[in-house]
DNA sequence: TATTGTTATACTCTATAACTATA
DNA sequence: TATAGTTATAGAGTATAACAATA
């Protein structure tokens, strides 16, 4: 049996040591933890409110980590359709360096590389089931 | 296939969620999160050390947590055999409230709720590979 | 009136470095 | 000399509230 309150305390450790191994790549770019979450969410142009939400964080945080992906000239606001809506696109720069975290992350995710492929697998759709739905 | 990076993303999103959740149940009770994770681990007296082993966190920082347990009256610092090591135990109060928080916690925690047993099972046991072996 | 983003501000979380007391 | 815990301090992360512009 696994009591929710275990898998619950797992989840957060499992999440903080992610973190950590998240930082060391992100560092390895000379970028903070958030700005370089944000970044890789970035894959498409998005409102910064739906970044607030895929942060799990207020629009005021994302308003100071978008200026800081700005001030290193990663991304770009350009008005929505809504013209209240900002949408976030990355700069060729931030989409290069993108790409370049995505591949720091990969290699340098130890935590990860505890698990066979076919585990990965099965965490990834276990995981997305708890973070999609809300 | 799982890229590494979707599933550390997805493992710090996932670990935000247990944490905002966790959150909700620890406020009920008054309780800040590190504070309330803190006691849910001391199940057993644990030297401070073990404590920031399993917290990922620096020593110093289990000395705050201590401080505001031990200012709710729920833990007591214990010299152990080697004298330079504190043991911390949970008062009368403390293993009281530890057994709430752990019941407040499974309700609320509509993030775990959203899979079936087995799959927190599965849940469990892959994340307790990443969590163990250091 | 409700919503998006911004500003100012303050609080929480957490680490670093230097220290003490034991070992 | 090395280790466990403490202190002081500073920095990162994050929310709250009040606001402007647009819907």
């Amino acid at each position: 049996m696994a009591h929710a309150r275990d898998v619950s305390a797992l989840l957060i450790q499992a999440g903080e040591l992610g973190k950590a191994a998240f930082h060391g790549a992100a560092a390895s770019l000379e970028l903070p933890v958030p700005v370089a979450r944000a970044l890789l969410l970035l894959d498409v142009p998005a409102p910064m409110s739906d970044l607030a939400e895929r942060l799990t964080c207020d629009r005021s945080y994302v308003t100071s980590i978008t200026d800081q992906l700005e001030d290193r000239g990663l991304v770009q606001r350009v008005p929505g359709v809504d013209r209240r809506v900002k949408l976030l696109e990355l700069t060729t720069k931030g989409k290069r360096l993108r790409v370049r975290l995505a591949t720091v992350v990969a290699r340098e995710s130890d935590v990860l590389n505890k698990l066979t492929d076919d585990e990965r697998v099965t965490l990834a759709r276990l995981l997305g089931r708890i973070v999609q739905g809300r």
